[in-house]
DNA sequence: CGCTTATATGATTAATTAATCATATAATCA
DNA sequence: TGATTATATGATTAATTAATCATATAAGCG
């Protein structure tokens, strides 16, 4: 595969392989939601939350759109939420395969 | 969603999210293969690679076996390949929509 | 205008990551 | 056994990342 293609994928990876980015997208799966909703929503730092959602903006992961004060975020593509589903069925599988969740929590 | 499985989520994520780890998990489409074979097929350091391998192995991407002085590799699951599917086509259509590639790299 | 609310961003810090070199281990073979 | 081949790992370094606090900007409201 061609190089610039394999670092774009691993970006597109990336800017999913976060714990808050990932709530972040999951407070999404039902349509926008303004910055303000998802702070609360996913109990977040407000700067924090910020510079996750520019992250992931960066990587054409979300968009925004000004509505007054307030920012409203979207997920671009639903195709982000069929990848983030195959992940989970991957998860399961590793789970029920490997006891993954005792070797790590336990 | 629970707190553990996002943290899992994010943990394959990562494991896939970086460019070297994405040409071994690509050199792997088709079947099992050794070390040293990884190692010009993508033309990299011999201890790095072991060290990425050693990455997935922990995070149940891949699994190993040895034959000898050998190791062989291998993709754990073929769903591994379908999320890889689906992060390229999220690609392709990001290019044509917002000509990523030529913001990037033009 | 001055206040409030929403968001972004500079600066800092601690932690993690990827790469590399050198070396250790371990298996096979002559 | 000694040489060779394959792999792993310690140590180091540079870069990136995530979080946080403080503050700046910007929009709307009374």
């Amino acid at each position: 595969m061609e190089e610039q293609v394999i670092e774009l994928k691993a970006e597109i990876l990336k800017a999913m392989a976060q714990p808050t980015r990932l709530r972040i997208l999951e407070c999404l799966r039902n349509g926008e939601k303004c910055i303000c909703e998802i702070v609360p929503a996913i109990d977040g730092e407000q700067s924090n939350i910020s510079r996750h959602i520019s992250v992931m903006q960066k990587t054409h992961l979300v968009s925004t759109r000004k509505e007054g004060v307030r920012v409203m975020v979207r997920v671009r593509d639903p195709k982000i939420f069929e990848i983030l589903d195959h992940v989970g069925l991957l998860l399961k599988k590793q789970i029920v395969e490997t006891g993954k969740l005792i070797d790590k929590f336990a």
